[in-house]
DNA sequence: GAGTGGTCTAGACCACAGG
DNA sequence: CTGTGGTCTAGACCACTCC
């Protein structure tokens, strides 16, 4: 534990986040081997001028994130490799982010609709409520289809265009307009292809289909967005990493 | 806010989760209601004669999970219903934990073999190593099948038998051997069904199947399981929800 | 301007792990 | 026994939101 960290209290970024990083940065550069005990919080607080509680704050983030333990009477450990990059919520992120990068999006549709039962109930709106439906297809490259996504969202929430979807994805535009993702509920399953859903997607019918129903909230709890979709089993897998609470 | 909170001060169980506790079964039982303030942390800390970083740290548990925001120059509000009872890690605590209760499990065998590539990758070993294979069928009540679960685990971590996995499941099972599961990486597909494995699960050769490849880490970040299990769509989908980190 | 949460300090005592 | 993290206190100043 020879590392030096460095902290600037003049910078409008919190201390215990500037430690925090410095501290995710070694761990990932492997400065920090797995195993390594990080010494003593009030060492360490003398040492980087700084107080327990906030030694203690930065060392939280990255237990949260799963890359130290602590244990009592120990020491705090750095987590024994693997446990990295998370690509947290990737399906999440992947679906809703894509600043329009890697993989290409055609949208197929953007039309107001009424909320079918499903889709009110899950956007706790009355059956028949008029909502936005955005259908999107996503490809490789412009080449193969991946998936084919399907949106709901409240009328009031945000005003949307063919080329601002398949230039920026709808978290961005979702958050541009003001709200913030705070959680989601998925359900993630699997179906045989029907003949539409294969034509679509360049499968045979009968071909396994992920299917993915999402429906995000916002802040304050209320449902932003629903979204049922479907994935080409044969070149998409959700990948996901959790953390158990003891 | 007129609830009234008790602090028991001769317990063993911290402060802050005494009130975290109270807070959360208050939500729960909607004495709470979803948009309700909560009052500024400073006179709560005084009502309840505790100091405010306590209070702040009970408050804290529920925003990570998601029943409460804070809101800067606002104040902390419940969140708007249905972020509820989050069904948490569905996957993993259904696979693994399964106390004989709903679905039954038929231990199909226990067997040591030597770890295949993908097997001796997820789990940190040289490819040969010997490792114990685990195969059960997991039922409704004893009639239909739901998924072929599949497992490996290194040798030295417990013995297993097939009357204790019938029973208890392998989660509670690694628990009492002194192994804590702490975090976890999946992958989650879909497949067409082959003959064997549609005989297995009372499908049709070609049926859709979710496919779930799971590595589950310790404490220290030791890969301690590697599972490779077969749902029917028909039967089975993983619910999951996720909060978003700013 | 008034009120809120966000951050930070400098201490303290306790519970648990290990030799 | 010593050393560790776990909890707790009583203050302080700041940044933000809303009126």
């Amino acid at each position: 534990m020879d590392l030096t960290f460095s902290i600037d209290r003049g910078s409008p970024v919190p201390l215990y986040f500037q430690l925090s990083q410095q501290l995710e940065a070694a761990i990932e550069h492997g400065e920090l081997l797995p195993g390594t005990l990080l010494g003593n919080e009030i060492d360490l607080a003398g040492r980087l001028g700084l107080s327990r509680p906030t030694v203690r704050q930065a060392i939280q983030v990255l237990v949260d994130k799963g890359l130290l333990v602590r244990r009592r009477g120990v020491g705090t450990q750095v987590v024994h490799s693997r446990v990295r990059r998370p690509l947290e919520l990737s399906s999440l992120y992947d679906d809703l982010e894509s600043a329009g990068q890697r993989p290409a999006t055609r949208v197929l549709s953007i039309e107001e609709t009424e909320a079918p039962a499903e889709v009110a109930a899950a956007l706790g709106l009355a059956e028949g409520t008029p909502v936005r439906r955005v259908e999107r297809l996503r490809l490789t490259h412009g080449e193969d289809p991946i998936a084919r996504l399907r949106n709901y969202l409240p009328l009031d929430l945000l005003t949307l265009t063919h080329a601002d979807l398949e230039a920026t994805g709808l978290y961005r535009l979702m958050r541009a307009a003001g709200t913030t993702l705070h959680s989601a509920r998925q359900s993630i399953g699997a179906k045989a292809a029907t003949a539409t859903e294969a034509a679509a997607l360049a499968e045979e019918p009968g071909a396994p289909l992920l299917t993915m129903q999402r429906t995000a909230f916002d802040d304050t709890g209320r449902a932003v967005e629903y979204g049922t979709h479907l994935y080409r089993a044969s070149r998409y897998a959700f990948e996901l990493q959790l953390l158990i609470r003891p």
